[in-house]
DNA sequence: CTGCATCCTCAGGGATACTG
DNA sequence: CAGTATCCCTGAGGATGCAG
């Protein structure tokens, strides 16, 4: 993707399809990876390659807590950092303001499409 | 892309790359195309099919208000209606959130890539 | 000036299989 | 359980050209 300022890339974390739904989930409480997995699938089907993708992202930057157990089977748990609590409320508000308007937007397409689309 | 709920689309409108940019300058005033294409030129290089496409996208969402003036050469402006103010101000915050904040975040890239990337 | 239509590329991301 | 590695394909999106 073209060059853009650096904040468009967190941005783009934490925005994305599962950056979103991920960080929703963990300003509940912290979560297991298959955990995360199952929550979300209910939503979407995450692959397990993107949901991995999407934490390191998120851990990378600094919003996301992981904290790997060394026991075996393996035990992982996800959690949100200060700074990342702070931005999956701001992603929150965005969320809650969407899903509160989509009755809106979903009429404001149907009147644009009866206008254009198939006239 | 797979099958989401239909809110992640509006989502996905408002936070695009473009999506964002656009909504902010329109936040401060209408722009008409060529304005608003140069004023984000500055940040990062728009194509013509992008910037339209955006446009169009929120001007269907009901977010965006196009006024095509009948006259020659064309004339038209873009505004946000209030559902759009809305919008641009959920979108703004988060990115005014992710501006202050870009400091961190880049800290904390620093040290992950220092444990982990190349050790 | 404001835009559609077309072509083409390249990387995001799904499916699958394997490892510690 | 919690990932990593690989393959592959679709579609986002840039470049270009044309039209009203």
């Amino acid at each position: 993707m073209a060059v853009l300022c650096p904040q468009r890339l967190t941005m783009e974390h934490v925005t994305s399809r599962w950056g979103v739904l991920v960080l929703i989930r963990l300003l509940e409480r912290p979560h297991r990876f298959a955990e995360l997995r199952r929550s979300i699938r209910s939503v979407g089907p995450v692959s397990e390659k993107m949901l991995g993708q999407t934490l390191r992202s998120l851990e990378r930057d600094g919003l996301v807590d992981r904290d790997a157990k060394p026991v075996v089977p393996p035990h992982v748990d996800y959690s949100l950092t200060d700074l990342g609590r702070e931005a999956a409320e701001q992603v929150r508000a965005l969320a809650l303001w969407t899903n509160e308007r989509m009755g809106q937007v979903a009429k404001a397409r149907e009147v644009y499409d009866t206008a254009n689309g198939r006239a």
